[in-house]
DNA sequence: TTGAAAGCGCTACCAG
DNA sequence: CTGGTAGCGCTTTCAA
């Protein structure tokens, strides 16, 4: 059991100063051995022998101690299993991946206490920067992250009292008409919608635009939103199903992917069938709405733009300590048979 | 821009030596509010005090630095966005959580490069310990991993040449017999396979004991493993399944969800009925098994289990310096419509 | 029960 | 172009 090397035993190996070796491992080396610093290439060349020797590998949290930046982001959504936020999270880890970075990833569980205790634990980590998709509107637990002058963008949602983060997030009003308009195209009109009672922000502006939009078409008379509990079980949506229908509902706006799947899930348990009995958009991409019968319409955000529009801004806020921005993404729906026009 | 806290400003505050503010910040403390260390009831409330009022939250990587370890784990498998291993990171995340580590997940891609990259990335964050879905079985990035010491676990498959890391794996065998066995008893005969050509121990082995359970069942006739590359799309694959049938399948095993997926998508496009025209069992659980039309039948294998055999065994190796040990877990069949027997 | 002080490995600044 | 050195924030003896 060798004693991993150090920066001291790369300069000793290599005859020179540990100034020298520190240099060389942050070099950048063009075609013909260059080092992009002042240091001869002679003398680079013996020091990147010594450390192919040694098998050194620099030891990162001695250089965030000294520098201060630990290279490590931290990304924060409600759960990484699920597999809307996994598909983000895997597009930042490959934009980290190029840009050098380490990313630690972790759940809230859509629980404000989980939340602030994975925050916690990342500004002990010393991250230099999060991204967010915040568990509530509430504004305690980005206080710290401010008390610490960390840079965070909110991703898919945001919390409104909270001006110091960046965000980027969907255009839901549009999202909402398009659902909607959609649904009034096809001649339904008792469109309803079944979201979920948290305190998130896009919950809260879904419900809002929806009935908005409802309103604008004359439709007011039936613009309902039914809340159901995030964790509800098959039983319980089935109710919520069976009930909706007895009121009239001839189609449904579904605000996001785990209802939407939840919902057809249910009407596929209930014998119904789309969009005779009901008419359905849900929202996000998943697998099952194409392999459903009939394959289930959606509205669609881009994941690789919101990763990549919300990693690029945090890397902009963290080097240039640049101001943050809002940066609004365009919906498209994807039409598709849960959706068809009504005979 | 006030800096942070550190533990001086904290001594200071409260009036007492920074040794003191250490003990007092990794003690425990009782019902009555004593801490299990040499200090007496009040000092430790002072600083406690002086914590709470600054505000200060410790910095890890100056810990690490001064007694070597991390506190962060890291978890590499080929995709966190796949749902088998994202749901695994997601359990293997909660009980890194309970136990107050960190953990930074990273995918390979199934390439052999990244997985060293990654690797290599994890050592310089100084991990204290790995747990590896390895995208090959060749050893040598493990190596690294043995020169520095760190503990590591195979997850759901192994190098067979590194002996250091503990491993938790299913029990491919009986897997594979539990496939076989069930089609056979459905009355199906020629039953084949698709695999991906990786070069990875569980597609080795899932080839073997498919072939195996084929010929203790006197099929080795129609024992026959079709190979497919990992990135194959959905024409191709189509191609792939209309010579199989060409071939005369009847039935087939699919030993990973990811070609399962492909292959029921391809039926689905192709207008095949299951079982009817073709008999499938799975592997590992989706939504879409269930959705599709009829259910697909699958292997399962504990996720929850997986994680945390694997979880546990990594902090006994990290804490007790224990022995690697090698788990092997039982699979279970989940028969549904698509393996119904023949008619 | 408490405090002083020696590092941990690295960066960054200054001198030569 | 190269080397010396003062910390960075914390843990951990060792003494008091």
């Amino acid at each position: 059991m060798k004693k991993r090397a150090t920066i001291k035993d790369v300069a000793k190996e290599a005859g020179v100063s540990i100034a020298l070796v520190s240099m060389v491992m942050h070099a950048k080396f063009d075609e013909n051995g260059n080092p992009d610093c002042n240091v001869r290439k002679e003398t680079a060349r013996k020091v990147l022998d010594a450390v192919e020797k040694l098998k050194y590998i620099p030891n990162k949290a001695a250089a965030q101690i000294s520098n201060g930046r630990s290279g490590i982001i931290a990304v924060i959504t409600s759960d990484i299993a699920s597999s809307f936020f996994s598909e983000i999270c895997r597009q930042i880890e490959n934009l980290a991946y190029e840009a050098g970075l380490s990313v630690i990833f972790a759940s809230s569980d859509e629980k404000v206490e989980k939340f602030d205790n994975v925050v916690t634990s990342a500004i002990k980590l010393g991250v230099d920067g999060m991204i967010i998709v915040p568990p509530t509107t509430n504004v305690e637990t980005m206080r710290k992250i401010e008390e610490f002058d960390i840079p965070a963008v909110f991703l898919e949602r945001d919390i409104p009292d909270y001006a110091p983060a960046g965000r980027v997030t969907l255009d839901n009003r549009k999202a909402c008409e398009l659902a909607v308009q959609h649904l009034y195209d096809g001649g339904y009109r008792n469109i309803g919608q079944i979201s979920y009672d948290m305190n998130i922000s896009t919950i809260h502006k879904k419900d809002e635009y929806y009935i908005e939009k409802m309103n604008g078409l004359g439709l007011g008379q039936y613009a309902k939103v039914r809340k159901v509990p995030h964790a509800i079980d098959d039983n319980a949506m089935e109710k919520v199903l069976r009930t909706a229908l007895d009121e009239g509902v001839e189609a449904l706006f579904l605000p996001t992917k785990r209802v939407t799947l939840r919902v057809i899930k249910a009407a596929r348990r209930m014998g119904l069938t789309l969009p005779r009995d009901l008419a359905v958009v849900g929202f996000d991409h998943s697998d099952v709405f194409d392999i459903y019968e009939p394959a289930v319409s959606y509205i669609y955000q881009s994941i690789p733009d919101l990763a990549r529009e919300s990693f690029t801004m945090l890397l902009e806020m963290i080097s240039d300590h640049s101001k943050a921005r809002h940066t609004v993404l365009e919906p498209s729906i994807v039409c598709q048979g849960s959706s068809a026009p009504k005979k």
